[in-house]
DNA sequence: CGGCTTATCGAGAACGGTTGTCAAAACCGT
DNA sequence: ACGGTTTTGACAACCGTTCTCGATAAGCCG
């Protein structure tokens, strides 16, 4: 049976809170910061659980996996700042549609799909263009 | 300057003979195989060599990077097998113009994506499909 | 409200892929 | 062939993640 514990419930806020993709390290970190005493493990099974059951998105970058608190249930996919980890949820219908049709012109079956846009956020962009040309 | 060296062109020609997304562990446990003494650093210096140069594509899967031999300069996507690793490169217009009208509409800026379909290729649906209805 | 069962937790060790270190070897323009 | 520089190889170090296992505490039943 499921239980619910302080520790779960922790982490759901924090990733509620973070508001992007944040690393299982970051949050750990986040939440010691707060005076929580979670341990660094529980961290990573709950991130790991929170994706399995729907209620967050994971994505790997550069070496390490992210986690964002998500609606559960629905297909999408993300516009993610390099810098700042902020991230909007985008819905492609046209997307869906090449992918499957692509997938089956070449046989494939069983077919999933990573689509995600890396960029600079309008805030990091400014920030960044600021810094270079002083 | 950079040097031609035995060891860069094993890595070079294993790849090419690989055919779909292979490890570094694998390229070089393969290597060994066919008698080679290259030493394991060795092929992950040279494949993230190809991948900086664009002679290789990279991605990430389950924790380990994989490379491909691609043709340098082209900007393409793949459809990859999860059992066998085949790969077919395959173009999408379509998918490079909303990736960046999204990233534009957002204001995001500096934007790159990562667009893979995942599935089992024809031959290895087919020996799924046959393992499991025996 | 106590016990009891058992999922979950914490601390640290272990793991696997990758990168760094540095002396020895290989490369290449001369 | 020579000498400055790059690259290699063996191994240690790293880093994110997972495992182990005794301790803790959630939820259930009486
Ligand atoms: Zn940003
Ligand atoms: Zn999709
Ligand atoms: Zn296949
Ligand atoms: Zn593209």
């Amino acid at each position: 049976m499921k239980r619910n514990t302080w520790q779960r419930e922790a982490v759901r806020a924090a990733l509620a809170d973070a508001g992007g993709f944040v690393s299982a390290q970051a949050l750990h970190a986040s939440l010691r910061e707060g005076g929580s005493t979670i341990a660094l493990a529980t961290v990573y099974r709950t991130l790991t659980g929170l994706a399995d059951e729907g209620e967050a998105d994971s994505l790997q970058q550069e070496g390490e996996l992210l986690y964002r608190a998500c609606t559960p249930g629905s297909h999408h996919h993300h516009l993610i700042c390099r810098r700042c980890g902020t991230t909007v949820e985008i819905e492609a219908q046209p997307v869906e549609e090449w992918a499957r049709r692509t997938a089956a012109e070449h046989g494939f079956t069983r077919a999933e799909h990573v689509v995600d846009i890396f960029g600079l956020c309008a805030r990091c962009t400014e920030l960044a263009d600021r810094a270079s040309r002083p």
